[in-house]
DNA sequence: TTATCAATGTGAATCAATAAACAGAAACCC
DNA sequence: GGGTTTCTGTTTATTGATTCACATTGATAA
């Protein structure tokens, strides 16, 4: 299923909506209104409209969205339908809590590998998910057709990680690590970094401080 | 220092700003060009001269940007000045990568005290941060005049815990769990969920994918 | 001394994201 | 059965973020 150019933010709102809709499911609750959807969320009921435009879904003036269709139609337009694989390079703390986040969490992305340089590591089974000495990612990322990388060792090590990764095959790189990666244009880099996220945090507590006497 | 509504995301950029030249920083460079900052972040030089721009900072015309004085600018704009304090509550895999990845990385934002409810973990030391037990939240925030919470404990228990956090007097909470949370106004919160990062790079990669052939 | 070059700094233009405003539809109420 | 309410869907306006375009500067070289 394709929707042309879909906005940056809307696809990371369209898994924020599917998250928050599988939190809500059940039995007696089958409907949800763009202003519950927006509460959860902390933004505007029109954000929610509009995104949900955008995916071409319609819905029912006095019920509201069907939550299990919607939860399907995000489906089909984030999800590949063939599904994506997944390889963890650092089974550290970061690497374990990874893994054991995203256990059974969604059919169509699964975390297959793990890579470590660690022995005692390497032959293991952490979470379901086989750990391999960091020597023979690009073999297994091959062999298993992994699309999607996430890079969680010390940093010196991200950006050799990285290109090997890359030259395997892979699309998507997800770098936890500080240091900052060069890829092709054809591969999408995201980096995350928690310093930032808390010095935000820090910044605008401390703002708010202020300004609310 | 004060600078007036300084527009989100250039917060989040002065703290990645930092981060690289804390990285590159070095008897041998002394100095930075806009366009090598640029690089390092896959952004433009017009958007680092424009940050800089806001913050107040003037670059030399032949050699760039002193690191370190940027470097102490960012500081002083970003940093509380008398330092903030941090508590991690749920000090399972997520909370010890946390605390090991802060430890010592900044000097104005340390975290102090981490919680927790196994009795295993409660009275020991984690890289220098010491566990109490859940049901000292309250006592230890007080005390210790602790303005900023971590959230890494199983999604179900995070919406108590942030509003005892919220009581005691906590102004920011970054909340890694996948439950939305609801604050006060006066409390910043910030949500991360790795899930939502993993899906957007499944998505822009078969994207990617499909275009370059 | 004058031209050239490679940088910064910034107003104006563009682009992207969000919000406001409102038409239209179904249910409900009297 | 007309009016009221409450929600969706969409157009239009506003706000926010990024980029463009170019003036400016000072070093260097011709
Ligand atoms: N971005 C963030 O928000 C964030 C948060 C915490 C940690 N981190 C970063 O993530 C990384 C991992 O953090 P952690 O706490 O799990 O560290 P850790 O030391 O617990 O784990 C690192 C793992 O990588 C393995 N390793 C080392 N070299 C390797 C190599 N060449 N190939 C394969 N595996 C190798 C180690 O054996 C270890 O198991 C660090 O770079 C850290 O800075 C980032
Ligand atoms: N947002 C993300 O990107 C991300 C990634 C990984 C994990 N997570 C989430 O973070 C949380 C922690 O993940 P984890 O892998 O570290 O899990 P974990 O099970 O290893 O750790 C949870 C810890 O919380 C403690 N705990 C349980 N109840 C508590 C309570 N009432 N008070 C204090 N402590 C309590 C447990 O004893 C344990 O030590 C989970 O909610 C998980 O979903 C989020």
């Amino acid at each position: 299923m394709f929707i042309k150019n879909l906005p940056h933010k809307t696809v990371e709102r369209l898994s924020q909506y599917r998250r928050a809709l599988l939190m809500i499911l059940s039995k007696e609750k089958t409907h949800v209104f763009s202003h519950e959807i927006a509460q959860m969320l902390h933004i505007t009921p029109v954000q929610v409209r509009r995104d949900l435009m955008l995916i071409g879904y319609s819905g029912n003036l006095r019920k509201g969205y069907d939550i299990k269709e919607l939860i399907d139609l995000i489906g089909r337009i984030i999800d590949s339908e063939k599904g994506q694989r997944v390889a963890v390079v650092g089974l550290g703390n970061l690497g374990k809590a990874i893994i054991s986040y995203f256990k059974g969490k969604r059919s169509k992305l699964a975390i297959i590998a793990a890579f470590d340089i660690n022995p005692e590591k390497i032959n293991r089974v952490y979470d379901g998910v086989a750990c391999y000495h960091i020597n023979q990612v690009s073999e297994i990322i091959k062999q298993n057709n992994i699309s999607i990388g996430i890079i969680s060792v010390p940093s010196e090590q991200a950006p050799e990680i990285a290109e090997t990764m890359v030259l395997a095959g892979v699309k998507g790189i997800l770098n936890f690590t500080p240091k900052p990666l060069n890829v092709p244009p054809y591969v999408y880099l995201e980096e995350y970094d928690m310093i930032t996220s808390l010095e935000k945090v820090a910044f605008f507590a401390k703002k708010n401080d202020e300004r609310f006497k």
